[in-house]
RNA sequence: GGCUGGGUAGCUCAGCUGGUUAGAGCGCGGCACUCAUAAUGCCGAGGUCGGCGGUUCAAGUCCGCCCCCAGCUACCA
């Protein structure tokens, strides 16, 4: 018999020199939608996110600023803290890389890696671009008329050689492939996974995983001198954070290994597999999953700081609603393909989904209960074929978005929430209500019942999306905060009738577009 | 250059191990209804399923070759 239901979740930490922009949102918005599903599901649950804070750029601008990189971080990072606010964001913890609970477990993982011989110290040449914090072969680089060196990414770069020390991630290429091989959902989507299983199979090189040139960062333990290279330093986040080194107690034995790790596609390398090398390297388990998700494009371009065109989410949650954000990153596209926001898109997805199929929905249906059932949830007679149909699919629901949430598709999870509201529009002009309420106001009664089932299945399971929104929907069904877990989907829970509703109101109304003059 | 994924209605995409008239949403045309947020429902037009060849009683669905797009990776330098 399987232990409590647990999950642990992850959003990468957050470099403190960016400002949060739609992608940080949306990769937290993943996790958000994760965590509030599982924890009506039944599920522990701990959502982690946070903030990268060392490394030479960091110390970098704070030295241009004329103040310590402790001040520095401890200003920006808040700028990431106040999106979990903006975005309503459940993140249950908040990880700093310069809190001392990460430099303890920094140091206590470095330790175990030397202790078992994957760490030795030897010497660095090549070329190293800062704003990248990546190293780069030649053959990558182009050459400038005057003799510099520009990295792929546009970056500087410059020639360093100083001593170092290495990860000996050569040696653990057979073992991660061999993971894996064991673990074909460890990466998706699968063509990702593909990426990296090739990337593997073609060999690895060790990893330098000190540098001497700066000093933010944690040093390695008995050797000042070197600063922990910020991939090992950030990534050990996610143990820190339930309690590592402290591997036989609390959080670290509820919790890990890690459910799922959600990160960019930009970042995929250093999760799938740097990530699990270091730390089967230690003796930890791996992560169950590391998803990595795409891009948004702006209108169809390529969003770039240099273009201007970067989206802001604070600017989106103001024009168009929290909720109706969280909906529309999560619908328009498959996850884990890139895709595209435009104003269009975003009013369309607002007004025929959101406004008119279900927000209509329920105002239809709740204003008939309010006038023509004294306002109270009404009594039923016998289920037709068709009412049976509709509550079967209302029932059902929850056991196919679990599919679906399960492999991160959200989606596939919408869409099958909104094939059951498309039917239940069907069903209202099918059964037409308003024609039985003068020729068989019993049967108009079992109709808005049904309806009003439907409708409260639907509030519930489409609550990790759009919290507020479907708060309010489940007000006007008068359904108790106690009763708004998925435990009381299904045939077991149904409405009782006879409970008193509110008045009808607008979930979702129009937005409309203002007329822009030529 | 190699590897991987993809090219299906105007647009965005579903189509599992090959099997009756290839689907959805949006958009478009028409009709119906009037409970509702000028919302909803129904019907319809629209596709040589990238191209060519092959296997099969039968192929978007398998095989080969080719074209185009994307990602990863390599090398030339």
């Amino acid at each position: 018999m399987a232990g409590p239901k647990r999950y642990y979740v992850t959003t990468p930490i957050y470099y403190v020199n960016d400002v949060p922009h739609i992608g940080h949102a949306y990769t937290t918005l993943a996790c958000d939608v994760l965590a509030r599903f599982k924890r009506l599901d039944g599920y522990d649950v701990k959502f982690l996110t946070g903030t990268d804070e060392h490394g030479q750029k960091v110390e970098k601008s704070a030295q241009e600023k004329g103040i310590d990189p402790q001040t520095f971080t401890d200003q920006v990072s808040q700028r990431f803290r106040d999106l979990l606010q903006t975005m309503n964001f459940s993140a249950d913890d908040f990880i700093r890389t310069t809190e001392e609970r990460h430099r303890i477990s920094v140091q206590a993982l470095w330790e175990k890696l030397k202790q078992n011989g994957d760490i030795y110290l030897d010497n660095y040449a090549g070329w190293y671009s800062v704003r990248d914090e990546a190293f780069y072969v030649e053959s990558e680089l182009t050459k400038n008329a005057d003799g510099s060196f520009t990295a792929p990414t546009g970056a500087p770069v410059e020639w360093v050689e100083e001593a170092s020390y290495f990860f000996k991630l050569s040696a653990w290429g057979d073992r991660l492939l061999k993971f894996y091989g064991e673990n074909p959902d460890f990466i998706l989507p699968k063509t990702r996974r593909n990426e990296v299983m090739s990337f593997v199979e073609g060999g690895l090189n060790d990893l330098s995983v000190s540098r001497t040139t700066f000093k933010w960062g944690v040093p390695v333990p008995g050797d000042d001198a070197h600063i922990m290279y910020v991939w090992l330093d950030a990534l050990t986040n996610y143990i820190t954070a339930v309690g590592y080194p402290d591997e036989n107690h609390g959080e670290f034995t509820t919790y890990w290994p890690a459910d799922l790790h959600m990160v960019g596609k930009d970042i995929l390398r250093f999760h799938a597999v740097y990530w699990p090398a270091f730390l089967m390297a230690a003796g930890i388990e791996p992560p169950k999953r590391v998803f990595a998700h795409g891009w948004w494009t702006n209108e169809g371009q390529k969003i770039s700081k240099s273009v201007g065109n970067v989206i802001d989410p604070v600017e989106l949650v103001e024009t168009y609603g929290l909720d109706a954000v969280r909906y529309f990153l999560l619908r328009e596209v498959p996850f884990g393909n890139d895709g595209d926001f435009s104003r269009t898109a975003m009013v369309g997805r607002m007004n025929s989904e959101l406004a008119n199929d279900l927000g209509n929905l329920a105002q239809r249906v709740l204003s008939m209960v309010n006038k023509n059932c004294d306002g109270a949830v009404p009594a039923h007679g016998e289920f037709s074929d068709d009412d049976k149909e509709m509550l079967a699919s209302a029932h059902g629901l929850i056991h196919q978005l679990r599919e679906h949430m399960d492999v991160q598709a959200f989606n596939s999870a919408l869409e099958t929430v909104w094939v059951l509201i498309r039917a239940c529009n069907g069903y209202v002009d099918r059964q037409a209500p308003w024609k039985l309420k003068k020729e068989d106001p019993a049967r108009m009664g079992t109709v808005l019942y049904v309806l009003v089932e439907c409708i409260r299945h639907i509030a519930l399971v489409l609550q990790p999306f759009m919290p507020h929104a479907m708060a309010k929907m489940l007000d006007l069904l008068a359904i108790s905060d106690a009763h708004r877990s998925f435990d009381f989907l299904g045939s077991a829970h149904v409405l009782e009738p006879g409970r008193a509703l509110p008045a009808p109101e607008g979930v979702f109304p129009r937005f409309v577009v203002e007329e822009q003059g030529a």
